[in-house]
DNA sequence: TAAGATAAGAGGGACAT
DNA sequence: ATGTCAGTCTTATCTTA
């Protein structure tokens, strides 16, 4: 535990002195125990977590076996009197109290510590085989220690949370990457993967950019090498089908997908409805429906 | 060969019990 | 909490142009 003791007077108790411990990412009063500052940047883990496994190594044991057997928990009894029996005077009481406090708290410490520890491992992996950015996984690191925080790990992987996690992150930073390709680098089933970011969406009460059909036509359009001419038509007639009100509740996916396809016939742009479907990641029949119902808005 | 049609099945939201 | 229902999308297979 790298503890370094201040100088410092604790502005709670007035007396002191504060010692920063930097392992745990907190600033405590040694005397009454306050947290005065317990903010973890993500900056602290990306450093503790990502790159101290060679300092570890060097260092001998790795952290879940140097400290392993480090709570109090087992010295510490519950009952408030000394191996004698006899009551413990006041004062006694309250250093022991104190000491309790302590030691809850490192091993809740040391619990989060792990969690987060193979969390990041996961994620890591993952961001490294979809080729995203340091931005995404910092923002899935921060979706998931909020997860964490807000207890929705109770009864479920940490996989499928920091999975999830990243997905959310990808969503909200506009990486185009879709459930399916997630899943496909993780060991989880796409439906648990999109289970646990609804409820993300809810719990944590994230907003995503609302997906437009007209911002992913670029997507497609790209993918699918569909003119801007084109695309362009498709842009109009979902404009209209929107003011009809005739696609609301439909994968927005689709409605591209299926304007794209619409517009390319109409332009006599031949492109088959396999190329759309690969390039926009919904199935041939899903165009086909609605494109029927694009139809009379071309 | 591409497009269309059909059927079965999965998964989730809404709503009631 | 659990069940049911309507609606969406996927997968698979067959038919049509």
């Amino acid at each position: 535990m790298e503890l370094s003791i201040t100088k410092q007077r604790c502005p709670i108790c007035g007396r002191g002195p504060v010692i920063m411990d930097a392992n745990e990412g907190e600033v405590l009063c040694s005397n009454c125990g306050s947290v005065l500052k317990d903010s973890l940047t993500y900056d602290d883990f990306e450093q503790r977590v990502f790159s101290s496994d060679d300092k570890e190594s060097r260092v001998g044991l790795p952290t879940s076996l140097a400290m392993h057997d480090r709570g109090l928990a087992t010295m510490i009894g519950s009952d408030n009197e000394d191996a004698l029996g006899k009551p413990f005077e006041l004062k006694m009481m309250k250093k022991i109290e104190r000491i309790r406090i302590w030691d809850r708290r490192s091993q809740l410490h040391e619990n989060i510590d792990r969690n987060l520890k193979q969390a990041f491992t996961e994620l890591r992996r993952m961001v490294d085989r979809l080729n995203l950015s340091g931005i995404v996984m910092e923002r899935a690191a921060y979706i998931y220690r909020k997860a964490l925080k807000y207890g929705l790990l109770k009864g479920r992987s940490i996989n499928e949370i920091i999975t999830a996690s990243l997905y959310a992150a990808c969503r909200e930073l506009g990486m185009n990457r879709t459930l399916k390709d997630i899943a496909k680098v993780s060991f989880l089933k796409r439906k648990d993967i999109a289970r646990c970011y609804r409820l993300l969406l809810k719990e944590l009460d994230l907003r995503m950019p609302l997906s437009d059909p007209i911002e992913i036509t670029s997507k497609i359009a790209n993918e699918a090498q569909i003119s801007e001419k084109t695309r362009r038509r498709a842009i109009e007639i979902i404009r209209r089908a929107k003011d009809s009100g005739a696609i609301t509740g439909k994968d927005p996916n689709s409605i591209a997908a299926a304007a794209l396809y619409l517009a390319c016939k109409l332009e006599n742009e031949s492109k088959t409805q396999e190329v759309i479907a690969k390039a926009s990641g919904v199935t041939e029949v899903t165009i086909r429906n609605r494109y029927k119902a694009l139809k009379k808005f071309a």
